[in-house]
DNA sequence: GCATAAACGAGACGGTACGTCAGGTCTTTAA
DNA sequence: TTAAAGACCTGACGTACCGTCTCGTTTATGC
């Protein structure tokens, strides 16, 4: 039905019949989303109505495209989401920094915050939920995990930790930052630095090694 | 205006005419949210009606105590809030992971999700969002990051570090199992404990091993 | 639910609770539609928003009366329907010339002609067809056709008529001016007359002329 | 759908070069509508889709040919007018008996009723008012005024009444049994005779001649 | 002990937005 | 070129809530 549906099914829709869908009014629809955020509104304080007069659309073409408006708000979300870089090569130390940057990078975008209400509105509509999740949440957890596991076969990580439990230490004080204290913190450029390192040294007094 | 400026305020309200506040009222509203939402209602899902229906009320009654919906559903948060234990003695470590227990049952307590979703609605109320901030949050920054302060000047906790970022390293692991991989590893009793002590020993291998 | 149901029940509805229904927002829609009617619109081509907007009043109020846009149309034909007077006495050719210069106004009042719109939109809903057959149309018959059958009792009428195809022979050329030649005819002020002389003295020439 | 306008009119599909189904689309559209009437349908709650559904259509076919729903459907019902008999000679009384018999099998295919619904839609369309009145109503005034004034120079109806009034008072009869009291009467094969009898006799009684 | 005054349940009020449907136009592909 | 299919914008439909405002009733205090 949306972009979803044609990511779904592999092909083989047979000829489509009738006027196709205008792309123009998809971009138009998708920026006009992203122009109200930026204007300073929320995910949430936003209608359809609204939507489709500053897009110069229709109700109903976006209807056609998405079921309500919670689908296309998040739709917006996973199509705006930042292009990972390659993250080539180096000590994972780095690499872990880079990441960390770009986490950081796209909690600065602001939208990240909003996000997060959707993520809950979506309870009711579940299959929503865990798209967002797959979608977003779990590729850059794959690539996080990914790389922790490479540094513990380099031997830059211990290897008796679970990999997920980093991967959560590392991003967890990026998302308190941006929902929990989100004054402070997240535009000091030594952020990523900061953290990676204070993992990989631990909180304990040197001395305590013993 | 609501209870919030009556906590505020000293007093000097001159003698109240009329008949007064239900107590049995505001109690049925209340209790009526937390109905709903163990029902499985989100909180942006929510409505005033609905609310004002199941708690035996009229809307009226909801508007004379708060005054948006937005307020209601913050004040319901914030009054369920789970008391926090006295954390009287013991090592630091011990402290620690027992403050992160208590974090684990919040979290568990399946409101925090939700909780998130008003953080978002309130950046058109932005003094709501600072009030949850300021009871909630804060309150429980505060306290761990004294217990922080203390584990430092005993010599627990190495002093070189920001006492924020590492709060923020501690709550991270608990707030993205609750918001981005919600089906997995809060419940796991000895979680709280692996976090603190991976952080205290570190994730780099042990450098002076043997 | 609305006055047809008022007028329907008896009466013990218990005792109305919450706000009572506001006359003034009542008087306001139905006075919209006919500001609206005069302003040249047609029954028809009205649409409820027009009308809400034109009242002052929100649609929402429009439809707490009125289950659908064409009950409100048909109510509000029914209640202007112009209140008959009183045919006190006199022959029954001048009573039957007064009762047809009463339908010649109300035709006259141009709402008459929009009215057939309804009692075709109305096959769809056909209770509110029959409404308008008995509220409106009936009770004129009904009067006609007591005029008719006094003057036949009186002998000033031929006895062996179907009253009922007189009363069509009578208000026939009503309709047919109103539908079919509106633009002729309904202004003559001498009409009336004119239908019952023609139909008492038949068309035949005099047989027994000269 | 695709081949249902195929399967609909029986005719021949032959060679799909050039151009092959201007006229069977038409035949479809005009089809489609009676199908629908018949169906129970009425005029005004007929949608232009729906049409185009039924006959097997796209919306544009019909659009090029009518430019609007109006249009086609006042254009349905002249193209299906009966075809008015010859009336050839007899007396006058007995030819105003066919006439009215016309008029009343007209009214009895039950499309008659509906045309009303148009006679008001069209106030915004006015030359579409017009057409109906000038293509329909008027050539059957037309034949009924030339008989009249044929009856009135044999001498066979007295001449000092309006013909137009005349005509007006035998429609008449079968308008009000249409609109106003559809359940009744129509259905008597004496009712014609019996309005030209009585309007030939007049209603007063037999000893007013003088 | 009786008047005053405010709170109470109920529900109507003017609005805004929802998601749907239809009107009339435009744009594809197929024949 | 013409047809079908169907997308396009517009605007109305009837519904659900928002936060406010009467209603008639209930329950405290103060004169």
């Amino acid at each position: 039905m949306t972009s979803a549906a044609a990511a779904g099914t592999g092909a083989a829709e047979g000829t489509p019949r009738g006027r196709p869908r205008s792309e123009a009014a998809e971009l138009a629809i998708v920026g006009a989303v992203l122009r109200l955020l930026d204007r300073g509104g929320s995910l949430g304080g936003m209608s359809v109505e609204g939507i489709a007069a500053e897009a110069g659309v229709g109700k109903a073409t976006i209807y056609r495209r998405w079921p309500n408006k919670e689908a296309l708000l998040l739709d917006v979300l996973v199509r705006t989401e930042l292009p990972e870089p390659e993250y080539v090569d180096g000590t994972v130390r780095d690499v872990l920094v880079e990441i960390m940057e770009f986490f950081r990078m796209a909690a600065l975008a602001r939208r990240e915050r909003s996000t997060l209400t959707l993520l809950d509105q979506f309870r009711a509509v579940p299959e929503l939920h865990q798209r967002y999740l797959d979608q977003v949440i779990a590729p850059r957890r794959a690539r996080l995990r990914k790389l922790i596991t490479r540094g513990m076969e380099r031997g830059e990580i211990r290897a008796d930790i679970d990999p997920d439990l980093l991967g959560d230490l590392l991003v967890g004080p990026m998302l308190t930052r941006t929902l929990l204290h989100p004054d402070a913190g997240l535009d000091d450029p030594t952020l990523s630095a900061t953290i990676v390192d204070t993992l990989l040294q631990g909180i304990a007094p040197v001395a305590s090694g013993t």
